[in-house]
DNA sequence: GGCCAGGACACCA
DNA sequence: TGGTGTCATGGC
């Protein structure tokens, strides 16, 4: 599976090294991970501005709000009461199973601070894994629906795998590194989000000779 | 005014 | 296990 290295090398001599993830402490990519769920960065950034001019970007703190105030700081995320309710429960999981600490929880062997992550609701495998390798820096592949729509039409997914499949088949064929996860996923978002949905089509994309879609269309 | 965005979950057959 | 509805805001 060399395509997949290939592939990685021409995004990042196209892109360059992405700084990831748009963040400033490990806690701020957890509420950067639950709030952009199905939802635009833009919007995610609007409502952690709300959260910083509130002082709110702490367990604590975030604990301490009322479920209406924290609905009303993350609103111009969308879908802001499951999301409010879902920052509370990581809150308090953290306050009762790890002293507060975010590193104590992802210090752990790997599999095991992925499975902790994924039995708290509204924390699903892709959230998981952005928390892990962005917050953590642990080695595990974030996928996402980027991830699947291009590696689709690069014709080295069929487009019916699921999450875990992908995730694997990255892992099994990539070398373990923190860095080169962080770098490709990051290389995938801003490929796909700003020059991969561009009509025309970018004219030096670089995956132009290998891209379905660019094929089908041009 | 419709479509979409860096998902996850509940419910049903 | 797979398909479908729900959650909601803001930019284009």
């Amino acid at each position: 599976m060399t395509d997949l290295m290939q592939t990685y090398n021409r995004l990042l001599d196209h892109y360059g090294p992405r700084v990831w993830w748009p963040a400033k402490t490990p806690f701020e990519v957890v509420i950067g991970a639950i709030l952009t769920q199905n939802t635009n960065w833009n919007n995610v950034e609007k409502a952690i501005t709300n959260l910083r001019r509130a002082e709110a970007l702490s367990a604590d703190v975030i604990l301490n709000l009322s479920i209406e105030e924290l609905e009303q700081l993350i609103r111009p995320s969308g879908f802001f009461r499951q999301k409010a309710e879902r920052l509370q429960l990581f809150c308090r999981h953290l306050h009762q199973s790890h002293q507060g600490s975010l590193g104590k929880l992802l210090e752990q062997p790997l599999n095991r601070a992925r499975e902790e992550l994924l039995q708290l609701k509204g924390i699903g495998p892709e959230t998981a894994d952005s928390i892990l390798l962005y917050a953590g820096k642990r080695p595990s592949f974030v996928v996402d629906a980027y991830t699947g729509r291009l590696f689709s039409r690069l014709g080295i997914l069929t487009g019916t795998e699921k999450y875990d499949q992908i995730r694997e088949l990255f892992m099994a064929h990539l070398d373990d590194s923190v860095q080169l996860y962080n770098e490709y996923h990051a290389l995938i978002v801003i490929h796909c989000k700003d020059v991969c949905r561009k009509k025309p089509l970018c004219p030096d994309c670089p995956l132009g000779d290998i891209c379905a879609y660019k094929q089908q269309n041009s």
